[in-house]
DNA sequence: GTTAATTATACTCAATTTGAGCATAATAGA
DNA sequence: TCTATTATGCTCAAATTGAGTATAATTAAC
């Protein structure tokens, strides 16, 4: 075995494909056969002679494989982990190496809703819109804390990503917080390296295939933090909206409420969106319907909502 | 040929190593052989077999190769364009494919001062501490204009990399601009395929080999993001500094000069470090000696420094 | 058809943050 | 002692943010 051949890897391109269905984020996902039938991202391998970059290569096998319009598509991160091929990878050669680089794509249409997984079923400790969920209190923290113990950088992480004991929540840790739970043994894909999987006695959130839950994670970590400064979330949207409902897309994503007026006026005073001259009709007074300024055009860096308190707030 | 073979690719992990002297920031180069003499970015291949993760990979070869203390190291971005191997790759299977992944790593000192290269001397246009580079208005954004000319998609992208006609410029725009160069033909690496070389009339910034000025500009970007919430210029740092100092590589970074008592607020505010109890002694006022706060634990995801005016500012 | 519930949107206001400045303190060197 | 130089404390107007109140235009209920 020459040098050559022992740095040679595969590469599958994962993808968290996003959209919003009513007031939940989504995510499409594919059935698994295994007898743990836990779902996971849809991928495809790399093939370097056909696509010129990745991002063709990513885009070519959602087009083939789901049909669906991904508009706006983002690398996240490239994974290399010797750990990730430890399972059902009969289908590739024993000593071929695996390298996966996740994507993050959004699509404004979520069709066939059996294959698309609410965010939040992953992480339920995520969605703060109903106030603090319970499983913190209840069972996360908890744990946590046993784990942590008296180890000073323990307890140190515990506080950057949960916010114990200062009361303090940043919405884009989220990758943070997975991992220290994984780190911890809280999740079922921590034990999936032959220990036997049904140690985890509470179902903190529906497990995925392989580190397909971390790459969400990571997905979700990077829309909320670009929901911020870049104006993502019309990619997400129709043609023409109501600002009510750029508003519901936002707090979906965030998994958190926000002031309705003062969403508004940052909306205006940055010039996003125009009015179509039509109306909505729903239940109260009808709204104005607008439409994203920028359509078309790369809107990729625009100045963005700006939501404010952008990094941490007080619960 | 069968499937798999078509789908394996090597892997390089290329690092953009930075750090500061006096107030340049300047980047790790090995010197290039060929008769063009372009600096390049160290590399080293992953070898999946040897190292877990690719992180560990990276700083395996970091420490045999350069014998670098570097502390933070975060991956920037994976490239697979096919490009990337036309040129000087002789070493390599004809049929082989690289996938580069780039990294960021940061380091406190910068020793052999040769090795090392000036950020601003391949990116002469974003240096602003002297006020606006003359260098755009004399060079860039004419060839720019007429390089758009009516073209409705390069203008409207030309006015948010470069702020062209609007006066604003956002010191994070660093790869969009690089880019906008790079497709218009302004810089030396877009004739590298076949093309003469010697086409470029202004030495728009020093060239470097492959795609490596590409990695550098996404470095350069996600540090300049970075500055503003995380406390990363301490990775950059001594053990103990003044606060001028600080400012001061900050500055080197951004390229841009600083209010400075309102960038000292920002630091008490957040609570970023701690007196020493010594002075400093230079030509004035002695300064007080501080030092970062968080040293040792990962300082990851603390507050941050917060330079306002984050986005944009005008000229 | 009147009332209640619902949703949209305009407007206000205090608290905080930012941008920009002046004033003063402490040192070295002339 | 005087001057240049750097450090640091303090002020203040402008802008932004957080959190309301008030009012308008609908549908659904009675």
């Amino acid at each position: 075995m020459d040098k050559n051949h022992t740095a040679s890897v595969l590469i599958d391109l994962s993808a968290a494909i996003v959209s919003v269905r009513g007031d939940q984020p989504v995510c499409l996902t594919v059935p698994d056969v295994s007898e743990y039938q836990t779902p996971g991202l849809p991928f495809g391998p790399f093939y370097p002679d056909r696509h010129r970059t990745m991002e063709i290569g990513l885009r070519q096998w959602v087009i083939e494989q789901t049909a669906l319009d991904i508009g706006y598509v983002e690398q996240l991160y490239t994974f290399g982990d010797r750990g990730r091929r430890s399972e059902g990878a009969d289908n590739k050669k024993e000593n071929e190496h695996i390298v996966s680089v996740g994507y993050l794509a959004l699509s404004k249409q979520c069709p066939q809703p059996n294959q698309w997984s609410e965010w939040y079923k992953h992480f339920p400790w995520e969605d703060w819109r109903e106030g603090r969920p319970n499983i913190l209190n209840q069972q996360i923290i908890p744990y946590l804390e046993a784990w942590a113990g008296s180890d000073e950088l323990r307890r140190l992480r515990l506080q950057q990503a949960f916010g114990v004991p200062d009361k303090t929540w940043n919405d884009e840790f989220v990758l943070d917080r997975y991992e220290l739970m994984y780190e911890a043994g809280l999740v079922w894909e921590a034990c999936a390296d032959g220990r036997q999987k049904e140690k985890i006695s509470v179902q903190n959130g529906i497990a995925m295939q392989l580190d397909h839950r971390r790459i969400l994670a990571t997905a979700i970590s990077r829309l909320r933090a670009k929901l911020k400064y870049r104006p993502v979330v019309f990619e997400l949207m129709p043609s023409a909206f109501t600002l009510t409902h750029v508003q519901k897309t936002t707090e979906a994503i965030l998994g958190a409420v926000l002031h309705k007026q003062n969403f508004r006026r940052q909306l205006s005073k940055n010039e996003l969106v125009e009015p179509t001259g039509k109306m909505s009709k729903a239940r109260g007074r009808p709204a104005e319907l607008f439409k994203f300024k920028h359509d078309e055009s790369q809107s990729t860096n625009l100045p963005g909502l700006r939501i404010p308190l952008g990094k941490s707030r007080n619960f």
